[in-house]
DNA sequence: TAGCTTCTATAAGCGCCTGATATAAATGCC
DNA sequence: GGCATTTATATCAGGCGCTTATAGAAGCTA
């Protein structure tokens, strides 16, 4: 099994799929979607960005990020700044509530991450432990 | 590193988190939503369900499955049928079109995830398969 | 300055969810 | 048997999140 040769393809996207759905239960329900997730993390990590660059990073449409941007900024959570450059421009940059919300999000899913772990058998930690390197090059692989 | 001992769980849940969205993004764009396939696969592997207790196991609203089995049935996917002994309830059907949708759905996921792990080097393939089965009693810790 | 391009916003519409409520069928109690 | 209650589903109002089509403001260029 632990070999380097290709396994069967229907096995992996089985065990996959579940994975993908325990994932989305583990997901902590903070009634904020998915797609607003994922923008303040990038308003994070690259720092502001124009409206229009959000929407192609996230893969949504401008009229998408337009209304996303709008909730995010009634809630507190970005903010819309000018471009001094540029009057057309919108700036959007995270603001503390975000940053506050991103980070109490992760220390949730390290909480429940690190309960099931503790759950498992020494050797099915390890195994996934010694896999973790590879899952995140598996997850470089499609970065669209 | 491929000791027994608990792992740093932000580390962890950072890998997790980036496995997550990958997910996401190898997801087949089919137009459906995930409650939909989700409601689908339960059909298909624990046979005919009440639309209430389709709700429940999907943990969405009984409205909210009122809609979606209305969708699906608009869509050939599902079927409403009637219960002889009593007259209020729904009983749910797959159609066939909605086995279909699922088989295909499996393979183009198998297919993707096929080519995504060609693309790794072997050890991290290696690595990967031989977390599976510890990946996957990971995925059971998770209630339905 | 006139006209094109670029960037964002708005409008209309669908999917998908919620809570509150309506309706029909079954059940329980007298 | 008749009537109130419970149960199963449907409907309604409303919000988020997405789409396409279009509007409007700002920048650019001839």
């Amino acid at each position: 099994m632990a070999n380097g040769g290709n396994p069967d393809p229907t096995q992996l996207a089985i065990s996959f799929e579940r994975l993908f759905i325990s994932a989305v239960r583990l997901n902590p329900r903070t009634d904020i979607s998915l797609t607003a997730v994922s923008t303040l993390r990038t308003l994070e990590r690259d720092g502001p960005h124009r409206l229009s660059e959000l929407a192609v990073k996230e893969g949504v449409t401008q009229p998408a990020m337009t209304q996303l941007v709008s909730r995010l900024e009634r809630d507190g959570l970005a903010r819309r700044c000018t471009d001094p450059t540029d009057g057309r421009v919108v700036v959007v940059r995270l603001a503390d509530a975000g940053r506050d919300l991103l980070s109490a999000r992760r220390e949730a899913r390290a909480q429940r991450l690190s309960e099931l772990m503790g759950a498992l058998a020494d050797d099915d930690r390890a195994a996934i432990l010694a896999a973790l390197p590879a899952l995140d090059r598996l997850a470089d692989l499609l970065p669209p």
